[in-house]
DNA sequence: GATGAATGAGCGTTCATTCAT
DNA sequence: AATGAATGAACGCTCATTCAT
């Protein structure tokens, strides 16, 4: 079918490109503030046009959730791996969600962007939301089978939470280098881990 | 002293005019996210000119800053308090803790921007960390108050971190109203007081 | 000679595709003000691609023209008509042209568009000229057969100009739907003909 | 009163400024089509900065719109001047409105644009409208006292079109020099005041 | 010290046109 | 001949900052 070849042929060229921009933007947001990362810098630095962004995204703010919601779904298939492969543990959840915003530190502005102020368009927001639950649900997945006895969601986001606080709360620490930085947000981690597990046990 | 009294006058004068333009901002933050108000909305909100505003503060950005440490030194100053009045409570720092992020969201925001991206000068780096340093102790306070065997200060910051990170998750939840999210963060605030008070008993 | 007929059926294959982008384009104006629609919205609506629009026309100014001129010509072929079916009639005449202008604002738009302000190649401004000579030398026609003294032509492009008038004077009265509009703009087109009539007698 | 004798500098100062503008930008658009040209430009030919323009207008649209409306209270004062010092005459009405066409293009350009697409804010509707009213009505001041026995307004409105349409119709020919055009269409304006003289006095 | 008009670099976005397929 | 993704100059507009008064 040659139809059809040539279609997924054009569909993975598209989506070549699109991963080109959308790489192009994450390296850029690494480097600085994510909002004040222009249009021109993506489309220089991935090496096309400016017209050509606007060819796969609508306007910069798609581009933005676009990485956004990338990343999400990558940490959400990490968390995933992790319950599917091994024994459930909460250390070995909090050591792998700091580690990869430690790694994807645009992805946790972002978070902090989109879920606190960004004005998104509807449309925006439900997949927003699609892709938080999702997260949130994988959490979940561990955290019950750690043996909880509690409504186990509200604890799932409690924990959620105080990992996402100890990146707002130390990530941007002034005069420590990215290591030090890492070091001393997993060591939190950990102790987040240890807290919610014996804290847990004796409810 | 006449010379003396008349430098008190200008220099209350002068306190007073910089305390006119902080509430303005302050104000004007509660309304928007705060990156999107103009040096013009403040001027004109605090009934001073521009130019007035850049006698007081070199750039903006140290205008931001100031509201934001200026809300730091409150919520300070409210935890200390609390610690000074009353028995140390794990539960009664978490709600008071999370009520002032409730009823400060600009205090919230900012400091996911200047301890995220924000690009600071050294001195208001040093400023931000001495600020940021003694809200922590008086966290501390409460904590090694709480009877905790362990090293007390990484449980404090994992305490700080997890109260944070409430507010990054669902702060913005979108289609709740303010009440709504306030209830919900408390009821989290309530669980991460639950899980650190009894997982710390236990160690 | 089959070489003929080839290039018979190719041409007609190819003039039959310029009138599809032609109508297309026309049906596009007649929704929106010509100036604001745009290459890619004539491409989608004629059902061919942008590149085929280049085909046809060297830049988009040629394909506005020929519309124009299409128009010109057909209000032209309509004034024939009137003039080889009818005893000549200057209130015909003016129903018949205002009439047409109402039909066709697109036509009134790029008259006033191309007359006044329109930078054309050369090429093009003989085309236009062409063209609208011949509809003014219909106009001409009638207003002879009308029985008038004077030097003919001065009259016809005085009647001409006050009938163009009218609609730039009204055609875009705000408030008022299209059917107000005709009724207004065709009272005023009687009472031009009146006058033009009366006023012509008696000279 | 110093307090009024500066606000009163200012006020000139101000206006003078906006003059600077309104001139500048009036100048460039006899130079090409008003539709085409750029803030960029208008600054520049002011000789002050972009952000200096939008100190005095909203946006580009309201500049547009006061070049215009300036023009239009500049020929009804003209008119209204003569309905006021020489005796009523149709001839030198019409001479009068074409001569201030010719040398004021770009009035005639944007009655075209404003009276026929122009999306406009409501505010600036009334405007436009009020001030073509008054217009209108200096016309029909002289077409009344000219000793018409029909009902003048009509007769006012058919002859304000006529007008117009003189320019619409000839102003653009192509190959013809300004001093031509102007010879032209006051030669068809005279065509037009002696039609509706003549026509107007036997009905 | 207070003022606010002036500044202009820089923003996101558009769209006629080109050209490799 | 037909395609449509890529292009990039150019647009209107914003707003932190300056400086003459």
């Amino acid at each position: 079918m040659p139809e059809n070849a040539w279609n997924d042929l054009k569909h993975n060229e598209r989506d070549a490109r699109r991963r080109l921009i959308l790489d192009a933007a994450r390296d850029l947001f690494a480097e600085k503030d994510f909002k004040s990362v222009t249009v021109r810098e993506i489309a220089k630095s991935a090496g096309v046009s400016i017209g050509t962004i606007y060819n796969y995204y609508d306007n910069i703010t798609e581009l933005f959730l676009d990485v956004f919601l990338t990343n999400a779904e990558q940490i959400t298939h990490l968390i995933r791996q992790e319950y599917q492969t091994a024994p459930p543990s909460l250390p070995r959840l909090c050591d792998l969600y700091v580690t990869f915003l430690n790694d994807n530190m645009t992805f946790y502005q972002m978070m902090g962007h989109f879920m606190l102020g960004g004005e998104l368009p509807p449309a925006a927001t439900d997949r927003l939301n699609r892709v938080m639950r999702s997260l949130m649900d994988r959490i979940d997945d561990i955290v019950k089978a750690s043996g909880i006895s509690e409504p186990a969601r509200h604890i799932s986001h409690a924990l959620f939470s105080a990992l996402n606080g100890i990146m707002i709360s130390y990530a941007g620490y002034p005069g420590r280098t990215a290591p030090e930085i890492k070091a001393h947000t997993l060591r939190l981690a950990g102790v987040v881990a240890d807290v919610f597990h014996s804290g847990l046990k004796n409810n």
